[in-house]
RNA sequence: GGCGCGUUGGCCGAGGAGUUAGGCAAGGGUCUGCAAAACCCUGUACACGAGUGCGAAUCUCGUACGCGCCUCCA
């Protein structure tokens, strides 16, 4: 299978290391408020990704990290730390923040069928680990103190900033006049590993003792360190928005490649944003929907993830109102596909059962294995779902139930898990069908609202009615 | 200033030198007791200019516009 690696810039062939288990390492939330679609977007990309490792017979050894400290807010940076700022705004503990919102996070993974990794890594789980990695690179040389943080030397890289493509020293350095920058940093793009509980960051209320004094990690330096304790350099893959390929990603790159001589992962995989209204998603335009605002409008988790997998996640996607009814409109279809398995004449398999898994995997499948093109991999499901369509049901024969399992194998989309109707209503729609037959147009009329109002519509075939919902 | 991406029909959105993407919406039709659903048909799209090709939406150069990153961000 091929995957467009960051690294490089270029689609690449891929298969793990050891041609067994995908080590793969997400970046995950920060748990300071609610993640908006945008947050979610990505997930479901490297979702769909896991899942695709998986079908095609890899182990996948996935982690995913918690943020819980050491993010600083971005607004003048006045050394507030962004879930200290939540903390503040609710009138609770950083503590209490952190876990309030990592449990909706893991709701909405829930909801948006998303399977969980092999383990989540808190950063507060991990700061001896990280006071590790900060000692190696001392040592080495990598990393000098100040009076406000430790930093890592980035002079000493010939290739600092592989990921980004650009040399440093055409980086316009503190490009924003708000960014606050300490006077005694060696070189202006130096990073913090560590910063001293001082100055700014006198009052921050998460600290941890360390051999250098009282303070807090800086943001990078948990990836690294989860990596390196759980999985080991080097990984296969690391996902992440596109965002963090210059900044985040860089210096993670930075420190575990510094402190442990190794590459720290060979694929790096970006997902591109989520635009709103052709903007982009941010606070101060109150367009970062959360799920619940969408639910509120009607819309589903999964009505959001068709959409979301209607685009490709190297492309900036536009989501409108408009586009996530047209994902709605879509994934009803493939539902009531689904329910067709319940119709009865399907029962035998046969060569169109056959078809169906041919489809699948030779259409789905490689359009997957393309750099994750979900956009056409949908496209063929929806080709399939037509011929099934066409086919006059009372003669063809055919399985649904391995097609949309295979399905939902890659994608997570709950086709297998659609419910049948009750018999209650199976006998309502066997006495609409007597009464057409009686051509009692009344009495079929009358059953055909009573199924209404359940949200059962009926299909009157020539070779007899077809159930969907409404 | 640097790095990078994009501009596809009403909307969303793939593809990527000659052959239908797909979905949503729309119009017409078939079927039907009537509907709905489904199905069929229709739209003949690729910012603009120039260039290279037998041939360009697809390659090259330029222009315009938009976007991202270089600062926290998925």
């Amino acid at each position: 299978m091929k995957l467009y690696n960051t690294l490089g810039r270029q689609v690449q062939q891929f298969e793990p290391a050891d041609g067994k288990t995908v080590k793969i390492y997400t970046c995950g939330p920060t748990v300071y408020d609610y993640q908006h679609i945008g947050n979610y977007s990505g997930y479901i990309y490297w979702d769909v990704l896991v899942r695709l490792l998986k079908a095609r017979g890899w182990d996948v050894k996935r982690i995913m990290n918690i943020t819980d400290v050491g993010h600083l807010v971005s607004d003048g940076d006045e050394g507030e730390d962004k879930l200290e700022k939540g903390a503040t705004r609710e009138g609770k503990t950083a503590q209490e923040i952190a876990d309030f919102y990592t449990e909706d996070f893991k709701k909405s993974v829930e909801k948006l069928n998303l399977l969980t990794p092999t383990e989540y890594a808190k950063a507060t789980d991990f700061i001896p680990q990280q006071i590790e990695i900060i000692k190696t690179l001392i040592d080495k040389g990598f990393a000098y103190q100040t009076e406000q943080a430790i930093y890592f030397d980035t002079s000493r890289l010939s290739d600092y900033g592989k990921l980004t493509g650009q040399k440093l020293a055409d980086k316009e350095v503190g490009a924003r006049p708000e960014v606050v920058t300490d006077k005694s940093k060696r070189h202006p793009q130096d990073f913090a590993l560590w910063f001293f509980r001082v100055g700014r960051f006198a009052e921050h209320e998460m600290h941890w003792p360390s051999p250098w004094g009282d303070g807090f990690p800086g943001w990078h330096i948990e990836c690294s360190a989860i990596i390196h304790a759980l999985l080991g350099e080097p990984i296969d893959i690391h996902t992440g928005g596109v965002d963090h390929i210059g900044t985040h990603h860089t210096n993670e790159i930075a420190q575990s490649e510094s402190a442990f001589d190794k590459k720290l992962s060979r694929f790096w995989l970006h997902n591109n944003h989520m635009m709103v209204d052709g903007q982009k998603i941010s606070k101060s335009l109150g367009n970062g929907w959360t799920l619940e605002d969408l639910a509120k409008k009607g819309f589903s988790p999964m009505d959001f993830k068709m959409l979301v997998l209607q685009s490709h996640y190297r492309s900036q996607s536009n989501f409108s109102w408009e586009s996530l009814a047209g994902a709605q409109a879509r994934l009803k279809r493939f539902y009531n596909f689904a329910v067709r398995r319940f119709q009865g004449r399907h029962l035998d398999g046969g060569d169109f059962n056959g078809l169906m898994i041919t489809t699948a995997k030779f259409k789905v499948l490689p359009a997957l294995e393309n750099d994750l093109d979900t956009p056409d991999a949908l496209a063929s499901i929806e080709a399939y779902i037509e011929s099934v369509e066409n086919k006059d049901l009372s003669n063809e024969r055919f399985l649904i139930e391995p097609f949309i399992s295979q399905i939902d194998q890659l994608f997570g989309l709950d086709l297998t898990s659609r419910p049948d109707i009750s018999p209650e209503q199976k006998q309502l729609i066997g006495e609409r069908q007597s009464a057409r037959e009686a051509q009692d147009w009344a009495k079929s009329d009358e059953l055909r609202d009573k199924l209404a109002e359940q949200g059962i519509g009926v299909n009157d075939t020539p070779s007899g009615p077809i159930w969907y919902r409404l």
